[in-house]
DNA sequence: TACGAAATAT
DNA sequence: CATATTTCGT
């Protein structure tokens, strides 16, 4: 009986470690929509998943972290993540050819996000985010442990939950145009297109609320919705002047800006990236579109629910601002094609 | 009209 | 305070 059970249960910790490792890779996709605002961010994700395949063969009974979901109420340690990427911390090799593209196509949408309730990595923001306000069923809760892949299915294209709150629809408006529009939440995957939107178009700083919307394709969407995100996600972009207590770790990583490009010191040469439209144009084209902005900041606001899913600390408390270091063009921010700075 | 920034509302 | 909507200047 007993073995029994040890089986089972060495059983369910290789079926955990693996939902682990997919939600990792899941995570990376995600994560790879900022590789240019988070390079190190990728790699240590990318790590981990290396490192995380290489121990699943090998992982025994006595598998300290079962839990697929571990608190991730506490930001602070997630088991599993943390300590794989301390593990990983200083065996930074830029390894950067397993680099996967295929990002979720737009239409793809076999969307392994779906997200139910993702796992530690996910994080926050999504947290908040994702149970928007949903009026009838609060979600199970209890049974998280395998969804499997049945629940993803591809009808929901649009009205379904992508749009979010409640059916926002044209209708229930009964002044005539006195009141505002209900709140729009943004659910995650409506952020996840907005996302992969911006990648399309090469940035936040370069892509326009218009064509983001239409790279969307989601129907309930208006323009100012997106543009109003846009104008929110840009100002989270810009460099929150390095903020954010670190946590315990403390990995001085440099960057440096290449063609008004941030990145990463250590391989800033890598040209190659999701194949996506998005970086081919660095190298070449000088133009407008050229050199996009990348927005520097290797961090965002902390307590912001707004951030990428996985937070990883580079500077130390001490140095200011030493870590980061620019070529020119202070201020590349926005302003990229109509009217430029406007002076008081 | 579209965009972006700022003001305003939730 | 963060996020979403509306207003305003271009």
């Amino acid at each position: 009986m007993i073995k029994k059970f040890s089986n089972m249960d060495y059983n369910q910790k290789r079926e955990s470690c693996g939902q682990y490792i997919e939600a990792l890779e899941e995570e990376r996709r995600k994560i790879h929509v900022f590789q240019r605002e988070l390079p190190l961010c990728l790699d240590l994700v990318t790590q981990a998943i290396e490192a995380c395949k290489r121990e699943m063969p090998e992982m025994t009974t006595d598998n300290v972290y079962g839990q697929p979901e571990c608190s991730e109420q506490t930001t602070g340690e997630c088991g599993p993540v943390l300590e794989q990427f301390l593990t990983i911390k200083d065996s930074l090799t830029s390894n950067e050819e397993l680099v996967d593209e295929e990002f979720d196509d737009e239409h793809g949408n076999h969307d392994p996000d779906n997200d139910s309730e993702d796992k530690n990595t996910k994080s926050d923001w999504l947290k908040s985010v994702q149970l928007w306000n949903q009026p009838d069923h609060l979600l199970p809760k209890e049974e998280r442990l395998q969804q499997e892949t049945v629940t993803r299915d591809e009808s929901m294209r649009k009205d379904p939950m992508v749009n979010g709150c409640e059916g926002r629809k044209r209708e229930a408006e009964k002044d005539g145009g006195g009141g505002r529009k209900q709140r729009r939440c943004w659910s995650s995957q409506l952020h996840r297109r907005f996302l992969n939107a911006l990648q399309h178009l090469g940035g936040p700083h370069v892509a326009t609320p218009k064509q983001i919307r239409e790279l969307m394709k989601v129907d309930g969407l208006t323009n100012d919705e997106v543009k109003s995100h846009l104008q929110k996600f840009r100002l989270h972009t810009r460099r929150p002047r390095q903020i954010v207590p670190n946590n315990g770790n403390s990995q001085t990583q440099h960057f440096v800006v290449v063609g008004g490009l941030w990145v990463p010191q250590s391989d800033y040469s890598t040209g190659k990236t999701t194949g996506g439209a998005t970086t081919s144009s660095t190298t070449t084209t000088t133009g407008i579109y050229g050199a996009m902005a990348a927005p520097p900041p290797p961090q965002w606001p902390s307590h912001s629910n707004f951030r990428p899913s996985i937070i990883v600390e580079e500077g130390s408390g001490s140095h200011s601002e030493g870590v980061v270091v620019r070529c020119s063009s202070p201020a590349m921010s926005s302003s990229t094609r109509n009217h430029y700075v406007k002076n008081n």
